[in-house]
DNA sequence: ACCTGAACACCGTTCAAGT
DNA sequence: ACCTGAACACCGTTCAAGT
């Protein structure tokens, strides 16, 4: 690739993140090129279509996923295996909460959105599964929970992110799932 | 309003909640008026644009939720306070599952599809704010839930019902959250 | 009063022509 | 190889003409 298209290309990428940052809730495609400061031609030769350029930014959203897992399994055993997993998923929500551009594309995005990711999204349910695994051994998370209901639940406050209202709140929403997934004191 | 043009106004309604169950993801207004058996300006007339149709269907939802949430508290205190808010919210659900019409516009809606239903959320807020108040006097809902806290999770749910993944279970993480408000046993 | 459908606007996508 | 932007297709919405 040369490097003036290896440029465009991040160019694109740079323009859809910040104009879905400005705050409207679609951004036309014409619109991203021009700020990207290509012609509309240019953005179909890098990017199929929205939908694969809407796959781009969940796939990079997911390495930052997959980064703050990996840390979460690195600090175990100091720290508990379930105030790990906690606080990845803290992490994860709070990533998606300042990123306007993924999360209109876990919203919106169809399946070739995701298929796009699949490979960060096989690996982040590998750390998952590993993560879910150490958290139950300790009897910290409740035994019937299994590591696909991570994914389940995130898609879950991520719809709270998407949809602020006045009297919602995605953090007490993630920490009532979060309070749902903890182990009882056993008698 | 003449007979046919009210006979119009629920044709238009029962051919947009036709086409939605038929499985595309989104329906255009021309096809919803052709399948009514009317013009396009006919289905102007009557709507005054997309959202408002959608906001239509989210109001007469929002009629069934009530009627839940008012059949648990009428089987208070026979049916302990929480197992009636938990029945409630399940059959909430299961009628969301039920109609992709109502997902969609849930899930795709802008604030002006809400406001159409204004009056009928308001009123699902009340009867949702009477029943935590009776589970929480009997200590079986967490003290710190909030009656806003229903509305947030139960949009949490409905993501989950609104994109099926071969191993989510919306009926799994509806009874995650249930878990997460009930109250912890006091020692 | 209410209905109709051709016409317009907007946006995703393509492609012939350019460097 | 890569870029450009005019042109096309699709769909939401309007409005002049009809009953």
């Amino acid at each position: 690739m040369r490097a003036d298209a290896r440029r465009n290309h991040e160019r694109i990428l740079e323009a859809a993140r910040e104009l879905f940052a400005e705050g409207q809730h679609d951004v036309p495609m014409e619109e991203i090129a021009r700020r990207a400061g290509v012609g509309v031609g240019t953005l179909y030769r890098h990017f199929a279509d929205k939908e694969a350029l809407m796959g781009d930014l969940v796939r990079e959203r997911f390495l930052v996923f997959n980064e703050n897992l990996r840390d979460a399994l690195a600090a175990l055993p100091q720290t508990p295996a379930f105030e790990a997993l906690a606080l990845a998923l803290r992490q994860n929500a709070t990533s998606v909460a300042e990123d306007a551009a993924t999360r209109f594309a876990f919203m919106t995005g169809e399946e070739r959105v995701f298929a796009a990711a699949a490979a960060e999204m096989d690996e982040f349910r590998t750390l998952a599964a590993e993560l879910v695994g150490r958290a139950k051994e300790c009897g910290e998370l409740r035994a019937d929970f299994d590591a696909a209901d991570i994914p389940m639940v995130m898609c879950g406050v991520c719809a709270t992110i998407d949809r602020p209202k006045p009297d919602w709140d995605w953090r007490r929403h993630l920490e009532l799932v979060l309070s749902g997934m903890r182990a009882r004191a056993t008698g």
